[in-house]
RNA sequence: GCCAACGUAGCUCAACGGUAGAGCACUGGUUUUGUAAACCAGCGGUUGAGGGUUCAAAUCCCUCCGUUGGCUCCA
């Protein structure tokens, strides 16, 4: 006899050999109706999987995460039988699940068309209305390969698969793929799905192989989950920033500079509140700032290891017969400043800020909006001092981002540590060194990080802060990144306390990353609801009519006297109107003066989302507003 | 850079072989308004650029530029 446990502690004993889907009927039809897959001695298996000696068993259902996530990787194999009936000679390559969907990768020459989606659609209903049965065929990978022979994709999945139980998934008569599983019992349960996309992927990630066509698709339980999506994406792609930026008038972007941002008067004030805030933080975190040069001789860039290195990103310029290049980093211009006179030990740390104007040249593909461009003002910082220094210097930097990211309410991102890459400069023991105390700084602080092996920079290891946009693509902002390499190479020096010069170590970070990027992660963060300090335009007052404009223009005074950032709505319109536009335009504040207001000399304050009025006087007005600017508060 | 799609008025979109149209914005006028968009009129386009096919191109074809979604690469 089998005994499985169940979640809620009961323990079923049944006849060796039951499968699952028998013990489902005897719990109960509906959650035999309803069961996708299951959880069996913490294994993810079939329905149909038989249960043998004492193990705990979850079913799973569409409910479960679990359950949805099998759902969406036999929607997958669905849509992969659907595009082979339709394109014959399409080749499967590998389609796993991933946040909120599935894709496939197909090779096929003809390209795959969004008009064709509705076709792949129309031929997965079908197979879905045929509703036959997955069934699951083990054999071993001596079998399988044979099994596959010819198929170079799936030779390759075999050989990279682990186990020596190689298993395929069947449903229908002819479509059958390599597959670990599990799957959902027949295909009439996939849910509720919808093609996405189509987009280029190249085998294995890798730019020298083929280039396969990778079809986006997404499964929920119920249409009425796959509606609630789509609407989830609609209302994301409403908070992008390329959007808001359009429509807040904050920056724009042109053909005559492709990857340059334009920024407009309400966009530079949003930046410049961050900068003030930004160097308030840092004068308090002991930082000097320093400005360095746009352009500086090719000869810098030779010594700095980036003209080996980092070329095919830079932008040069010849003047006089000798080459400039404009610089794609800040370091080589700092190190320049700290070679002009000689650093004692006493000096350090030296926390060395810079927000410098780079270029880099990035590949057309890449660009997106103000998040990846080609000039970008990195909040760069160089700190210098001594290999015992290293840890409380790397732990002070990631508590100084953790202010700084909670001053805008970034509460969720992550963290990841990258390690030595191909192609590096630097001893092998400078890098277990450097990658050592980075790992031990996150440590200290009981941080969570992932380890990227192979994507530090060239010059050390880095600590990386990422944070999502809109859409749930994670982007870069802060980084610390170590550096033993490029202060040999400069030859810089300090003197220690027995008198004799040694190489200083050098941190470069940055906590925002890319103001521009950040100004983009943070409108997507707000949905262009900026909080008040923040605002563009923090207050405007709304005149009922023309008839109390006047007393409109004496509050719009006593406002800008008082430093906030102020309008007067003059036009005709009616309240209402005036109240929709200062919603559009995201105004936290509006101040409506009527009649009534007029004679008793105060002002209706209304909220930007709320019908909430509120009568005070234009003074405890200002006051509030100010406390909260204070405070830098969210709302 | 690669794969696919897209590019029409300042913005959002229509017209899909027969000499470009709407809403919003903008300008002028009417209205003088009480809490999420009053009314009328006007202005506005060598349809991203260049070439080709055709009696005729926004529409079909080619090249380039830009943008979008991915891949690769990075803040």
């Amino acid at each position: 006899m089998a005994e499985v446990r169940l979640p809620d502690g009961r323990t079923l004993e049944v006849p060796d050999g039951t499968t699952i889907r028998a013990i489902t009927e005897q719990i109960g039809p509906q959650l035999a109706k309803a069961a996708v897959a299951a959880r069996l001695d913490d294994r993810l298996v079939d329905v149909s999987t038989p249960v043998a000696g004492a193990a705990p068993l979850t079913v799973l259902t569409g409910k479960d995460p679990e359950g949805l996530e099998v759902m969406r990787h036999t929607a997958a194999h669905v849509m992969a039988e659907a595009i082979c009936r339709l394109w014959p000679a399409a080749r499967l390559v590998y389609g796993p699940t991933v946040r909120d969907g599935f894709f496939y990768d197909i090779d096929l020459d003809e390209p795959i068309r969004p008009e064709d989606f509705e076709r792949i659609e129309a031929e997965m209903d079908r197979i879905v209305k045929e509703d036959v049965p997955i069934t699951r065929i083990e054999m071993t990978r001596q079998e399988a390969l044979e099994r596959v022979s010819g198929d170079p994709y799936k030779t390759d999945n075999i050989q990279r698969a682990d186990g020596e139980i190689i298993s395929f998934y069947r449903h229908g008569d002819g479509f059958e793929d390599l597959c670990r599983g599990p799957h959902v019992p027949s295909t009439g349960r996939i849910g509720a799905f919808k093609v996405l996309s189509v987009a280029g992927a190249y085998w294995h990630g890798d730019a020298s192989q083929k280039m396969l066509q990778r079809v986006y698709g997404t499964t929920w339980p119920t249409g009425k989950e796959l509606r609630a999506y789509l609407d989830r994406l609609e209302e994301a792609r409403k908070r992008d920033h390329r959007v808001l930026g359009r429509q807040l008038d904050l920056f724009s972007f042109h053909e005559e500079g492709p990857g340059f941002a334009f920024l407009h008067p309400k966009g530079m004030i949003v930046w410049n509140e961050i900068v003030d805030f930004w160097r308030e933080v840092h004068r308090r975190h002991g930082y000097q700032e320093i400005k360095t040069p746009i352009l500086l001789n090719e000869s810098l860039w030779h010594r700095s290891g980036h003209w080996d290195n980092y070329k095919e990103n830079m932008y040069f310029t010849v003047v006089d017969n000798t080459t400039y290049a404009v610089k794609p980093m800040n370091c080589p211009g700092g190190l320049l400043v700290y070679k002009t006179r000689k650093h004692s030990y006493r000096e350090f740390p030296m926390r060395v800020a810079e927000l410098g104007l780079v270029h880099r040249y990035e590949a057309s593909g890449q660009m997106h909006g103000l998040i990846r461009v080609r000039q970008f003002t990195q909040d760069d910082a160089h700190i210098f001092c001594t290999p015992e220094q290293i840890e409380p210097e790397v732990i002070g930097v990631i508590d100084l981002v953790q202010e700084i990211y909670r001053a805008f309410g970034f509460e969720e991102y992550h963290i990841e540590l990258s390690t030595k890459p191909e192609k590096h400069i630097g001893s092998d023991e400078m890098w277990e060194v450097a990658t050592r105390s980075l790992a031990g700084a996150l440590e200290h602080r009981g941080l969570a990080y992932q380890v990227n092996e192979g994507d530090g920079a060239f010059y050390g290891p880095k600590i990386d802060f990422h944070i999502a946009d809109c859409l749930g693509r994670t982007w870069q902002l802060g980084t610390i990144q170590l550096d033993f390499s490029m202060p040999q190479r400069f030859e810089l020096v300090f003197t220690d306390k027995d008198n004799t010069e040694k190489p200083p170590v050098m941190i470069h970070r940055a906590v925002l990353g890319s103001l521009e990027r950040f100004l983009g992660i943070l409108i997507e963060h707000y949905g262009g609801n900026m909080p008040l300090w923040l605002a563009p335009e923090q207050v405007r007052v709304l005149p009922i009519s023309e008839k109390t404009l006047d007393y409109g223009q004496e509050v719009l005074t006593v406002l800008q006297q008082a430093g906030l950032r102020a309008e007067l709505d003059r036009g005709d319109e009616k309240i209402g109107a005036k109240i929709a536009r200062c919603h559009g335009d995201r105004v936290p504040y509006m101040l409506v003066v009527g009649p009534k207001e007029a004679e008793s000399r105060s002002v209706g304050v209304r909220m930007r989302g709320s019908k909430a009025t509120q009568t005070m006087t234009a003074g405890a007005f200002v006051a509030a507003a100010k406390e909260k600017i204070a405070t830098k508060a969210l709302e």
